[in-house]
RNA sequence: GCGCUCAUCGUCUAGCUUGGUCCAGGACACCGCCCUUUCACGGCGGCGACAGGGGUUCGAAUCCCCUUGGGCGUACCA
């Protein structure tokens, strides 16, 4: 165990997005590689906007990509007497003032700076006014350093300097108590002890005042990493209308997370040339190193590459159970007599998706097949009679095997005189329903003697 | 507007620290060929980028400056 304490902390107010994920992920595979601590934070200090069900969509979703924790969740709604009492400590010390100024009259200032052009900043109306004796509504507001500059040395942008003529005095207390973001931060990343903040790069413009609270309440600065965003195709932020954001969503769509995984590292980090990872391998090659600066594209493409990847090459035990689950959902009936697994392996090769596998392996289960109308036209007529009929015979005698089904199949040729072709494809339609399945022989197996026959006669009967 | 930041194929990226081995390598997508009982898989090949302009240097994707473009922030949200 090395003293590394490195944290995800997500704000319930949603599901589990894409970029969420990324950002766990990269903490997670640090604590891994480096033997550290990952600990889970739920940052819910929004009383109004956090719920239940988001935090246990979060939890569903980390536990589905098999991001486990090692301390947590903590909740910081549990810790408002710790962030009460660092408050205080600012007060006592005079690092914070009350502020009576309205919420209305903030806004209207803001407002009027911007007509002028002003950076919008608090005015320091309440800075250093006596603290009233009534109970007039005020915030708790952190007394900035207004002069010099706060720099850091962000662990993958390099040094980043602001001036802190840039950091007004910002609220870390509301007027109904509860402490802000950008305070509860620091308190809990550093009681939390924290060594390496890594988060998404829309907070480097905090980074500064935070680091000044670091200080002014006597706590050690951890080191930051701040990781760049992801992007739709038009290079805005990543959002719903670009697609599915959430990470659950991938699931429902038929995504296996170790394809997720494996597309999210790379974008935005990467190993030399290669492409493919399993959770061990960045376990033991991640590096903050190799993560990039700029802002990626998702590419739903590479992603869909990378799960079909994943499909093919995967253990056909696991996506049986995985397939029996989308077929419940797609309304199948799995009937006892196949093998599921057997209809993987048949599959797996075929498949994008485990939804698309479902689909494509719902022919094998249906009690009456849904015929492609252009392929049944085209393919079952009275040119496949004797052809069928031949085969019929041959399979409701003939040992059911490999060899036996494939033994069959070259009586039908030898008998009828014709290709392979001209009888492989009717044989297709009269057992799938349509023109693109599996290897004949693979299906006739995996439907068994009984099925087989039946959808021969079924075809037979349409021919009439 | 102001602040921070980023910039190699359409996209993800290697290369940039220690200029020459880069007329820039890999992957996704796309196109073509091969394999083939359908559909796929697979194999082989192709298309395709150093944002622009100035420097520095014998030599720049690599160093410096400017321009342009993008992202983020600018809340009693996180």
């Amino acid at each position: 165990m090395s003293d590394l304490r490195v944290r995800f902390a997500p704000s319930p107010t949603g599901y589990l997005h894409i970029g969420g994920a990324r950002t766990a992920l990269f903490n997670y595979l640090l604590a891994r590689k480096e033997q550290g601590t990952f600990i889970l934070r739920i940052e819910d200090t929004d009383v109004e906007r956090s719920t239940q069900e988001s935090v246990d969509a979060i939890l569903q979703a980390m536990d589905w990509l098999g991001l486990s924790y090692d301390e947590g969740p903590f909740y910081q709604s549990e810790r408002f007497d710790l962030y009460k009492q660092k408050v205080q400590q600012l007060l006592d010390e005079g690092k914070a003032y009350k502020c009576y100024c309205s919420a209305d009259e903030l806004d209207a200032k803001r407002e009027a700076a911007k007509e002028r052009g002003d950076k919008p900043q608090y005015d320091e109306t309440c800075r250093d006014i006596e603290a009233r004796s009534d109970d007039a509504p005020y915030v708790i507001r952190f007394k900035s350093q207004r002069d010099g500059v706060t720099s850091f040395k962000d662990r993958i942008k390099g040094t980043i300097t602001f001036n802190n003529q840039e950091l007004d005095d910002m609220i870390i207390q509301r007027s109904d108590g509860t402490p802000t973001y950008n305070f509860v931060v620091v308190v809990d990343d550093a009681e939390m002890g924290l060594t390496q903040v890594i988060r998404g790069d829309d907070h480097v413009n905090n980074t500064p005042r935070q680091i000044q609270i670091y200080q002014a309440l006597g706590y050690a600065i951890p080191e930051f990493a701040h990781v760049p965003m992801i992007l739709g195709a038009d290079k805005k932020r990543l959002s719903k209308r670009h697609g599915a954001t959430s990470v659950m969503a991938y699931r429902d769509m038929g995504y296996l997370p170790e394809a997720l995984v494996n597309y999210l590292v790379r974008l935005g980090w990467s190993f030399g040339d290669e492409e493919i990872f399993s959770m061990d391998d960045l376990i033991e090659k991640f590096s903050l190193d190799n993560v990039g600066k700029s802002a990626g594209v998702f590419n739903p493409e590479k992603l869909l590459w990378l799960n079909e990847h994943y499909i093919k090459t995967g253990d056909p035990q696991r996506l049986s159970d995985l397939l029996q689950e989308y077929l419940v959902k797609n309304g199948v009936s799995v009937a006892t007599d196949i093998d599921i697994v057997e209809v993987v392996k048949t599959l797996q090769d075929r498949s994008k998706t485990m939804l698309d596998m479902a689909e494509k392996a719902a022919f094998y289960f249906a009690d009456e097949l849904d015929y492609d109308e252009k392929a049944k036209n085209k393919f079952i007529t009275a040119e496949q009679k004797t052809a069928f009929e031949v085969l019929l015979a041959q399979l409701k005698s003939c040992p059911f095997t490999p060899d036996g089904v494939e033994a069959a199949f070259k009586v039908v040729l030898e008998e009828t005189g014709l290709k392979f072709g001209k009888v492989g494809q009717p044989t297709r339609v009269a057992l799938s329903g349509g023109t693109s399945a599996p290897g004949i022989f693979e299906v006739m197996l995996v439907l068994g003697r009984e099925r087989c026959v039946c959808r021969l006669e079924a075809a037979l009967q349409m021919i009439g």
